[in-house]
DNA sequence: GAGTTTTAGGAATGATTATTCTTGACTGTT
DNA sequence: AACAGTCAAGAATAATCATTCCTAAAACTC
């Protein structure tokens, strides 16, 4: 269920979705919803978590398995389900940290451990050109995803999941 | 009038703005809200061209006059009114691009003209570590800025403008 | 200075929102 | 079989949303 809630979260903005929707898509019904999570945003910050939980060991153990910072940024972005997870970070970063600081704070928390993960990992060092901090390979695995995403609506919906990947070879 | 309305929905998500507080913000009041751009949409792609066209020259400037990679990085970040347009262009890429598509046609077009202005650039080939391509260069601008502002509520309201740069030297 | 057109200001409107309440069906216990 | 409690399903509620309409004031023309 929570997973459910997960994809339509990162599909739109936090307040595009409405409660009929959830309750519609979930297959669980309104009053149930309620007595769970208390409120939509319980329901938004129960999702955000349990997704992040999940999401970031896994790019982490990416990012490790890597043999350099380029094969790293090319499995995050291909990984699994990186794409419910990262759309949903994103959000959650753009749109709803600025707003609710419960979000603020599991985001940046979310953020840091990728940075830390990419600044324990052997290829960490690599990353001397642009980004001098690992703060710069996060970021720039976020701008990317944000590409693909703004550009999904402008070329018809048969786009697959990559296009403006870092290196098309 | 624009620029207000630049200011509102740089700060926080489309559906978040209700048309009380743009009249209210703008001092312009409701009937000429509606009898110049027709609906609230209208005037946020009023905003955001506005903004756009006015933004991504000077982002283009400031890579132009950079000596390296990373002095263009920081240039566009701490940028006069890199503020709030760069914030309207992270927030339509990120919720306003996959719902509207003139707004993922406008934001798409503002990113691959920065993303030719770096490639013309003569710092362009430096970007050689992990951004094997000018796009790189763009999502890392925007990944950083986006961190910024996820981060802005977890420590207090005195942070200032720019906390996670690139480079702290 | 009178008449006409525009403009401001705020009150309706109708739709949609999140949340709660009521009603009816189902389950477990004795 | 009878009763207590749980649960689903949707109707009601109160607030808010974007948008339109109406009335009065102001500005411009002649």
């Amino acid at each position: 269920m929570v997973r459910a809630a997960v994809a339509l979260f990162a599909s739109r903005a936090y307040d595009g979705i409405s409660v009929d929707e959830l309750v519609s898509h979930l297959g669980v019904h309104r009053n149930s919803l309620y007595k769970t999570f208390g409120s939509k945003r319980g329901l938004y910050l129960a999702a955000l978590r349990w997704c992040l939980k999940q999401e970031v060991p896994s790019l982490i153990a990416e990012i490790g398995e890597a043999e350099n910072v380029a094969a790293a940024m090319q499995r995050c972005l291909t990984t699994g389900t990186a794409g419910a997870g990262m759309d949903l970070l994103l959000l959650a970063a753009a749109e709803r940290a600025p707003v609710d600081r419960e979000v603020a704070i599991e985001v940046t928390r979310a953020l840091d451990s990728l940075d830390e993960a990419v600044g324990r990992c052997r290829t960490g060092k690599e990353a001397a050109g642009i980004m001098r901090s690992p703060t710069g390979f996060t970021a720039t695995l976020l701008g990317l995803r944000l590409r693909v995403r703004a550009a999904a609506l402008t070329a018809g919906p048969a786009t697959p999941t990559l296009q403006h990947g870092p290196h098309p070879s």
